[in-house]
DNA sequence: ATGATCAGTAAGCAC
DNA sequence: GTGCTTACTGATCAT
């Protein structure tokens, strides 16, 4: 649906050309080096020189444009796609983060159950006195490391 | 739309110009109501009145082009806000996610200390062991336990 | 009719 | 002079 034929502008330029060739496509024109540009000027009018160059200069403008355009949808798009990123990124952390939270405090529980059963087996047959001051308690042990059963101890969460 | 105090009719001024009447500003001109356009329409040419029409099509359209350039500028804005937003709580949630992975090794080591502990105890003061590279536990209870903050427990290797 | 967006244009800035 | 950006414009689409 888009009326897009190869001579672009209908609003642009009238011809009255009459004998005059337009040799000069717009493409060759635009993509024309200045030497190049100047050999085609030779023989013409002032008017004519200062016309072509600003048709070429129109042209240019067109193609910068084109290019503006271009560059902003892209960022726009770049933009985007980090802001996903960014997104994954947090949910990632975020459920790394509960899932160590849980282990953390499973651990907590396990360690605490843990030290009361140390407890209870360290002084839990002697004389306790009064309130369990402070005790300090010095073991001995080897560097004897088979332990076959897996689990010696494990506390119920 | 600033010029809207009342109508009042003794400040009525009459613009019989003849033909002349092109005193209207652009900004009355796109502010101006359909029906208020079509007071000032009476009494000209058809092809005045397309005339302003046109002229009023063009101001609105320069209008909702400025706003579309503002909205653009303003989903920019808003995009790279989001993203500093984001990277804000990835900062966040890894520096939470470093601070709770050193807790639970921590934990992990004091819990494994302790189990060692605790088996040494259950198993009995025995364990002699050949090569006998030997360890020393110590463990200080005291009365006050507020797990987490001074380790009760330490195990040297 | 109104509002929004696209492509092209000239003006302006920066190099 | 070249390239980029902005404001404006008409065309076009959607409501």
């Amino acid at each position: 649906m888009t009326t897009h034929f190869k001579t672009s502008k209908a609003l642009k330029i009238k011809r009255e050309v009459g004998e005059n060739a337009p040799v000069l496509s717009d493409d060759e024109l635009v993509a024309m080096s200045v030497r190049e540009l100047n050999q085609h000027l030779r023989g013409l009018t002032k008017e004519d020189v200062v016309r072509l160059k600003q048709r070429r200069r129109t042209l240019k403008n067109r193609g910068y444009a084109a290019s503006c355009r271009i560059k902003r949808v892209t960022q726009k798009e770049e933009l985007e796609r980090q802001k996903i990123e960014l997104q994954q990124e947090v949910d990632k952390l975020a459920r790394e983060n509960a899932s160590m939270r849980l282990e953390l405090d499973a651990l907590r529980a396990k360690y605490e159950a843990l030290q009361c059963f140390a407890r209870t087996v360290t002084h839990g047959p002697l004389s306790p006195g009064k309130g369990a001051t402070t005790s300090v308690i010095t073991i001995v042990k080897s560097a004897n490391h088979n332990n076959s059963s897996p689990a010696p101890f494990s506390a119920a969460s």
